[in-house]
This record gives structure tokens, sequence and C-alpha cells, in this order.
RNA sequence: GUCUCGGUAGCUCAAUUGGAUAGAGUGUCGGCCUCCGGAGCCGAAGGUUGUGGGUUCGAAUCCCGCCCGGGACACCA
């Protein structure tokens, strides 16, 4: 019996916790006569996109108006007199072309706020309806070194994992890494030719860096020697031609053709400039150059170790079961210092043995047919085939892919996938959900959560000032250093240090792998961003380190005042909220659950970086003017103190969802 | 050439997916330290949202044309 009811009373708290839902509620009854389509309107009903028109807005009177052929004014009005809302509001208000401004009574606000006190959830329910969601993101090539072009699928992917988690979904976090491609004939070609025994001994995973990278600049020096006749030849004529046309009258066709040519030139000599740069790469180490000289056919020769392991040639297996646990140690170094975990690490090599059986099962359906001697899937709208088999035998990602999905659905069971991968992905993934759907996957639904380039100051994708790609790990520990010399500064400046040399390393980590993540994650996906040291420490402004900031000022009132803030657990409270800053504070954080809410609708974790930084700057004024120490009684002292744990609380969690720690002092 | 994503304050980015006078940060300028962490707070200036049309009560957002940039376009993943 006691069971029953305290049940009925978690889920009746639970479920008015979130005031946007109860006020829809409301305003239900008052549209019903009104409308056919409530709910469509109840979801014009939204937080103030300004706080001088109140807490929450209702935009629904214009399109109603229309439907009814009234002025929406006038609907405005007649909705609010069937509107009973008096208990949670104060009287609405028609402002502008018919918007209904709402504000909620700050007793109700504070009462609200007290009941969620403790919870670790802030007051966010879990969702009734938990899906099982495969995240698909990272997956790096094993046996290369992780780049910043890993960065944001990494990031990004953890982010909305922790976020599914969170609001109660069961997520299966899967490194779908690439373990099986053509830089396993390099290294291995590598191995047998160049390793230095020394070296393997000391550090197998740095041997076999060095080794791909040194097959890959062999490699690419013949492919570039060979290009380059071709390349001049293409730029000289380029350049003629573009003489040629600019000597003709300029009309519109002529301007047009000769922006056309410029590209074209411009592409040509990007091109050149990049073979000639492989070039004298080489030539301008002796031993690089002897090496080419020796190993003229290396690409081919790479390559057909790559097929005899696929065709599984026992000494090529062998020494892939030999490298493996090597890359993988190598791969989970990074992701233990990122704190991320992965549930699965399923590389293309799982799906192997699955290859030939979906190509048939492709072909029994009638969906692949071969062209031009490969396997292809034709689909209407798409000029280029989906090719599952390639005219030499082998499959293609496309092939993996599609196992991928048929094992995510046959054996994980999952409702969802997301693929968070970069967008110039994006027609492969059209092509393989399109082709999945007929293949029979259509229950599941497949996302591409795409995300765009991290690009340099110069507006290009990020490089080295040598042009090189930049890797993962020493992005990380530039971050953390700079990191320290913040910390350090800051911490000389006091009288008192608080801080040892280890805690200052510790601080250092957290700020700089904060300050990298949540400079990703505060940029919408889609675009493309530059990424910036200065910007992302900057200790003003949005970043992570302002966050943390917010959150060890906190810590530093109840160290001050020697309470802890477990002290306050289990207690009676009674927020008041006496001040404006008090109010903006609370409302704040009951918005919470909508931050969330908004995230997931389109797996955009900046919209939680915004709710974040909104926090902590609603958090500034509360602590400049509502003094805990110094309150006028006890009981608004007690408020304030419970204010601010549940604010320590709201950025601890709110962080966390992106993946980004916090300290007691910085 | 086709498809696709973009162009918003000097700079870096938002804009709850069609809602009010387009907002933040940074930088610039001007104010705040007998008072819990000044890595802070308050304020000011800064815009023809690439451009020309259209759709409607209402457009940065949707449609069409043009200009500029990124990316992808049959056997790499």
């Amino acid at each position: 019996m006691s069971r029953k009811i305290r049940l009925f009373e978690f889920r009746s708290w639970r479920a008015f916790m979130n005031l946007l839902t109860q006020i829809k509620q409301r305003f239900a009854p008052a549209l019903a006569g009104l409308a056919s389509d409530v709910p469509a309107l109840l979801d014009m009903i939204r937080p103030a996109q300004d706080a001088k028109f109140g807490d929450f807005q209702a935009n629904f009177a214009m399109p109603l108006a229309k439907q009814l052929g009234r002025s929406p004014r006038d609907v405005a009005a007649e909705v609010l007199t069937k509107l009973q809302i008096d208990d949670l509001c104060e009287s609405p208000e028609i402002a502008g072309p018919g918007f209904i401004n709402l504000r909620l009574r700050t007793d109700v606000l504070a009462e609200r706020l007290s009941r969620i006190a403790f919870d670790d959830r802030l007051g966010v329910p879990a969702t009734e309806a938990p899906r099982n969601v495969v995240v698909d993101f990272s997956s790096p090539n094993v046996a290369k070194p992780m780049h910043v072009g890993h960065l944001r699928s990494t990031v990004i992917g953890d982010s909305i994992v922790k976020t599914l988690r969170f609001a109660g979904h069961r997520v299966t976090s899967d490194n779908h890494i690439g373990d099986w491609g053509t830089q396993f004939g390099m290294i291995i070609y590598g191995y047998r030719h160049f390793r230095d025994e020394s070296s393997w001994r000391a550090s197998a995973v740095g041997e076999l860096a060095r080794l791909y990278k040194l097959v890959n600049q062999l490699s690419d020096y013949h492919a570039a020697k060979a290009l380059l006749p071709a390349l001049e030849k293409n730029l000289l004529e380029s350049r003629q031609k573009l003489h040629e046309i600019q000597q003709q009258p300029q009309d519109d066709r002529t301007k047009k053709l000769v922006s056309g040519m410029k590209k074209a030139l411009a592409a040509a000599e990007v091109e050149l400039q990049s073979a000639q740069d492989k070039l004298a790469k080489v030539e301008g180490s002796p031993a690089l150059l002897a090496a080419a000289a020796a190993h003229p056919e290396i690409a081919r020769r790479a390559r057909e170790e790559t097929a005899k392991l696929h065709a599984g040639d026992p000494e090529n297996t062998a020494l892939w079961t030999q490298f493996m646990p090597v890359c993988l140690a190598a791969l989970q170094q990074i992701y233990s210092r990122l704190n991320i975990h992965f549930d699965l690490t399923l590389g293309e090599s799982h799906f192997n043995p699955l290859l030939a059986g979906v190509v048939d099962s492709l072909q029994q359906q009638g969906l692949a047919t071969v062209s031009e001697g490969a396997m292809c899937v034709f689909l209407e709208g798409n000029a280029a085939p989906f090719i599952v088999r390639k005219t030499d035998g082998a499959y293609t990602y496309a092939t993996t892919d599609l196992a991928t999905i048929q094992y995510r659905r046959d054996t994980l069971q999952a409702d969802e996938v997301l693929y968070v991968v970069d967008s110039r992905q994006s027609e492969h993934f059209q092509q393989l959900f399109a082709t999945a759907r007929r293949w029979g996957c259509e229950q599941m639904s497949l996302r591409h959560v795409s995300f765009g380039t991290v690009m340099g100051s110069d507006g290009r994708p990020y490089k080295t000032r040598a042009g090189d790609t930049v890797g993962l790990e020493s992005l990380l520990d530039e971050a953390i250093l700079r990191a320290r010399r913040i910390v350090d500064e800051n911490d000389d400046r006091r009288e008192q240090p608080l801080l040892t040399a280890e805690e200052r390393s510790r601080v250092a980590e957290i700020v700089g792998l904060g300050a990298v993540k949540y400079a990703d994650l505060h940029h919408s996906r889609d675009s493309d961003y530059v990424f910036d040291y200065d910007k992302m420490l900057a200790t003003t402004g949005d970043t992570a380190t302002y966050m943390q900031y917010a959150y060890a000022r906190v810590c530093g009132i109840f160290r001050r005042m020697q309470i802890s803030r477990q002290s306050l657990q289990g207690q009676p409270v009674a927020i008041e909220l006496a001040t404006p800053e008090e109010r903006r504070l609370a409302l704040q954080l009951l918005m919470f659950g909508y931050a969330v809410d908004s995230v997931l609708s389109d797996y955009r974790p900046h919209l939680l970086t915004q709710w974040l930084f909104e926090t902590a700057n609603a958090f500034s004024p509360f602590f400049d003017r509502c003094s805990v120490q110094n309150a006028e009684t006890e009981s608004l002292q007690r408020s304030r103190l419970v204010l601010c744990d549940l604010m320590a609380r709201a950025i601890r969690t709110g962080l966390g969802l992106l993946g980004i720690d916090v300290a007691e002092v910085l």
C-alpha cells in the first residue's frame, strides 16, 4: 500500500516539473472549441524570446485568426477568457499583433524550485518512451594516428550518447573503426622492409605510425612524380585558354567563362603545388630518396599485401593479429584521456564474414545488378550507383555499412541508429539509408548527424604551419599546456596559493580538455568552425572556463562559510526569491529539461552550451548582488545556499552531458 | 555541368525551424573593488542578414534568378 502511494507521488511531481507542459495543458481546453489541430497550436507556446515579454509566450493567435477569418488580438482575447491559469501565472497580456505573454508567479517558481532542490536530475523526468539507440561515432582508422578530423565526431557523438542516456534512452555507443583497410597493406609492407627493431621494441605504436607515414610518403612521391608532367601541361593549357578568352570582347557569356577558367586554374595550381611539395619532401632527404628509388612499385605492392590479407594469407593474417592490439591500445590511450567510453568497438573486420551474404541477399531481392563488372544498387535520383562489390571482387564500405545495419537491427535490436560523421559523406548515407530501407530496414530510423570542418584562422582546413594535419594527441597537449599556464598564473597571484603542483596538473587537464570540447560543441554542428586556442581558453566569454569558474566560485562560498553542500541535503527547504537576480536564476535552473529536450530533438548539443552560458550569466549578477554570507535573515541565507548548491549541480550536470568536468578550485 | 551546405556587427558565432525592435561573445569606449573568487559586474556604440524579385498578417528562415565560397559527384573509406 505505502509503496503504491509513494510511486504515485513520485510520478505526479515528476509530471508537474515541466512547467511548459503544464501551461500547454491549461491552454488545451481553452483552444478546444476554436481549432481542429490543437496540439500544433500548443506547440507554439514557448519560453519567451526576451525577458521583457515575460517567461513564456504563446504565438498561436495569428495563424488561428487567419483560419477563423478574425483579428488575432480578438482571438487571443477570447482564448484568455476561457483560460484558467491564475494559480500559475500573473494575468496574461496580449501584445503586438497578438502574442500572449505569460509571467510565472514568483511563489510558484519558488515552490517548484524547492521541490527539485535535491533532485539529482534537476527535475527532469526520464522519458516514458525509451528507445534503443546505437550511436556510431569517432570511427578512426587504426594504425594511423588520430588527428583533428576525428575531434568533432568524437566529441559530438559522446555528448549525444550522454544526453540520450540522461533522457532515459537505452544507448549503445559503437566505435566503427577502420581495421581492415588499405593502411594495413602499408604497414605490413613497411614492417617487412623498413622496420627498426629497437624502435619496435621500445614503442610498437610509434614504430607502426612511422612505418605507415613512410610508406604513404613514398607512395605519394611516386604518384606525384608520375603525375607531374600532366599537371604542368594542364596548368599551361588552362593559362593559355584563360588568356585567349580574355582577348575576346567581354559579355556575360565570356565573363562566366573567365571566372570558370580562373577557378580551374586555381585548382590546378593547388594540385601542382601539392605534388611538388610531396616531391620536395622526399628529395630533401637522401635517405628517403634512396628508399624511394629502391621501392618504385611500393603503392602497388602495398595494395597486394592488403589483398593477400583479405584473401586469408596466413602470414599477413598473423601480422594483422599482431598489430591490432597495439593499434587498439593507442586509440584507447586517447579515449581514456578524453574520458570517452565505447560499449562496442566493432570495426570493419568484424563484419567481413557477412559481406558475401549481404551481396547475395541484395541480388536475390533484385536490388543489386552487375554493371561494368561491378555489383551495383541503382537508386532513383542518384547519378552514381551504390557499389557493393567492385570489379576485382573486393567489397566496399557500402557493403560493410549494410552488414553493420543488419547487425544493429537483428542483434542489437536498435530502433534508431545515429551516424556522427562529417557532412562530406552525406551522399553516401543518403544512398546507404535508401538501400537499407528497400532491403528491409524500414522500421529502423537511420540518421546521419553531420557536421562541418575544423578550420584554421586562415579559413582553410586546420593544418600545422608546415601543412601537415594536426595530430589529436598534440592538440590536446597544447591545450592542456596553455591551460596550465593560466592556472599557474592565477594561483601564483593569490596571497596563499590553494593548489599543489599535482592539483594544478589535474585542474589544467580539466580546463584544457573542457576548452577543446566546449569550443567544438558550442558551434552548431553543420557549420565549419575556426579552431583557436586563445579563444577557447579565454577566461572571459562563452567558454568552458567561464562555466568552470562560476562553479568554482560557488564552491568558494561554501568553503568560506565552512558549510558542506552535503549537509544541506534532507533538511526542509523554502526557497525565497526576494530579488530579480534570484528570480532570474531560479527560472533559468527550471529550464534545464527544456534545454535537454531541444538538444535531442535534432541532436544539437550547442543548445545545451547555450543554456549553460545563460545559466552562468544568470548566476553572475546573483553572486554580485545577493550575498549569501551577509543575507538579511537566516532563512534567506539558507534559501540562497540551496540556490547555490542547485546552481553548482546544474553546471556540473550540464557540462557532464558535454563530457566536460569541473573542479572545486581553479 | 549536376547535387549539396553556406554568405548575419570589425572578428568568432547564435537566432528555439515562419514570430515582436535580428541576439551573444570578443574587440572598442565609459562606469563599478571598506563587501562570499575582479577569470567578475553594469552601460554605450556597432546591421539594407551577399543581391534582385516573389509568397503572407509577419521572412535571416520558404520559392525563383544572379554573385561569392566550401564540399561531393562509379569501383578510397
